[in-house]
DNA sequence: CTGCTTGCAAAACATTTGCAATCCC
DNA sequence: GGGATTGCAAATGTTTTGCAAGCAG
């Protein structure tokens, strides 16, 4: 069940780890073909897979985003900022906290998700 | 370009006000089904693209779903609540609030989303 | 060698669009 | 009647899976 060290494997790891923001799917192959040309969609999918379920990947979802993105884990407690202008996501520190209290009386929670979205610092 | 009173349409919105939470095409199709039988998919793809460009709908995207979701726009601002048993999304009142402090400075903050997640009372 | 990995192609889904028949106004 | 609306089927776009060939261990 462990998984095989293959130049594959290697360049997408790599391309992720550099890019440091969520990506999709597209933009990994792309990244990371330019390292292994060739590189096929499904193996990036395969790869993704692995790795959410080894811990190393989570994923992220953007709104109006039809595609899921990913992004290194194990990073310390954060959100994201998704610029309308160019359509980048940047990890934004902080977390607005005592969310537990917005919920009805019964209810448990586990966890939240936020997304902020405007302009960043170029298009705004 | 006004929208014309057709039953499919009627038993859409029927449909969509009636059960007052996020749901998927599918749920509608069915739901709406009940009242129209035959309704086709592209019906309620066209009917809801329609709705959120005169803007008695929005989309909600939540994390881990394969397709967006429609809920009744002009609510009163809220977020939601996805039961990771039953898989139902609620509605929740309140926010954080304060949330542009976050952001780096030179962005701009529009808008922002956030999704809780858990055990709704049922499932807890 | 053994069997996990890969790339390709086909399959499985979700959503959109073309089109002829139908219904609203 | 004229044009918008509908259901079906075909077209898109995305993610998954089957499979034979290729590599890692």
């Amino acid at each position: 069940m462990t998984t095989r060290r293959t130049e594959q494997q290697a360049a997408i790891r790599r391309f992720i780890e550099r890019v440091d923001r969520p990506v999709r799917v597209d933009e990994i192959q792309h990244g990371a073909g330019k390292r292994v040309p060739g590189i096929g969609a499904a193996t990036v999918y395969r790869a993704v897979k692995a790795g959410l379920e080894v811990g190393w990947l989570v994923e992220v979802h953007l709104p109006g985003e039809r595609s899921t993105a990913y992004e290194l884990a194990g990073k310390d407690h954060h959100h994201h900022f998704e610029c309308k202008g160019c359509g980048k996501v940047y990890d934004v520190e902080g977390c607005p906290g005592h969310l537990s209290k917005l919920i009805p009386p019964g209810f448990v929670m586990e966890g939240h998700e936020l997304v902020l979205y405007g302009r960043c610092g170029v298009c705004a």
